[in-house]
DNA sequence: CACCACATGTAAATGGTTACATGATTCT
DNA sequence: AGAATCATGTAACCATTTACATGTGGTG
């Protein structure tokens, strides 16, 4: 079976760092920006022992000092099942989930006024978002949150529209 | 409880028809261009009848001849949570999900050969992604997708340094 | 008459959220 | 000494997916 999105990043943030523990993927996930990475030991957990049972994962249990510690890295299957994810030109090419885009599908059953007011505290809420300083320690993420955040604010400068 | 994004988007659905029934609900999310709605009955009906336990809707059921249907519509409550779901901007203006980017923010793992080749393939598939028809009897919501659409293609443009 | 769209629902399996539980190490 | 961080995990609950089950109404 494809690896879920879930899935994948775990893999390729293993990869990125060539082992990792549970505890290091859970916490790069809830430091992401989006509200779709919670990094929640019950998610991502399992989610390790499942790749681990599927073959695509290896355990060097190590410790630091009495510390147990799980470090993960990638089988050469996984390897391969990451690529296959990260390189996924199709999915990659798909919409995802996007809060804006699904509440202005249907702004319409309110008046103008109110959405004339979304409009404006999303253009300020966004903005506030743009100025928070995220993944510094990884340059490429940074200048992909970037450059995405510029997109996004040529699109809210395109949507007064809604308005009318 | 805040209503969820499926939730909300089923509620403003209904609210932009005045009335509904799940199938009908069922069918616009599976009909959406973004792999996130699949629209499935076991996702849907139940959701439904949750919300009417909530009494956030109420059932008028009619048949049409013999066809039984459930018709929803929203009660007071259920206008007033949909409005609070819609016109919020904290989580309008979160990041949601996209396949893009979060494989962009790993893709450091493979050569900068496979990295043009991914984004070549992308490019052209975004292209067609943009070719494809949708909202065609929503001109609303098929110009917002039009102008996310325009955006990407700008952010697109930008992302030659992830080559490097 | 066959097929498709309309219409409603359930059941099993899977997976994520929240909350709990435990313990070691490092920092103040 | 106490707090924060590192580290691993489980349990109850809830929602979603896939697949199944049933039946009506209109079209070719």
């Amino acid at each position: 079976m494809a690896l879920t999105d879930l899935e994948g990043a775990a893999l390729a943030s293993i990869a990125g760092r060539g082992s990792a523990t549970a505890y290091a993927i859970a916490k790069s996930f809830a430091e992401s920006p989006s509200e779709f990475w919670s990094g929640s030991a019950g998610a991502v957990y399992p989610m390790i022992q499942r790749l681990a049972a599927r073959g695509l994962l290896e355990v060097h249990a190590g410790a630091t000092g009495k510390r147990r510690q799980r470090d993960y890295s990638l089988t050469p299957e996984g390897r391969a099942e990451m690529e296959a994810w990260l390189l996924d030109a199709r999915r990659a090419a798909g919409l995802g989930f996007d809060p804006l885009r699904t509440r202005l599908a249907h702004i319409g059953v309110v008046s103008p006024d109110r959405r004339a007011r979304f409009l404006d505290e999303v253009r300020a809420e966004t903005k506030a978002v743009a100025a928070r300083p995220v993944f510094e320690d990884e340059p490429v993420t940074q200048k992909v949150h970037e450059t995405w955040m510029a997109a996004r604010a040529t699109w809210l400068k395109m949507l007064d529209f809604v308005v009318e």
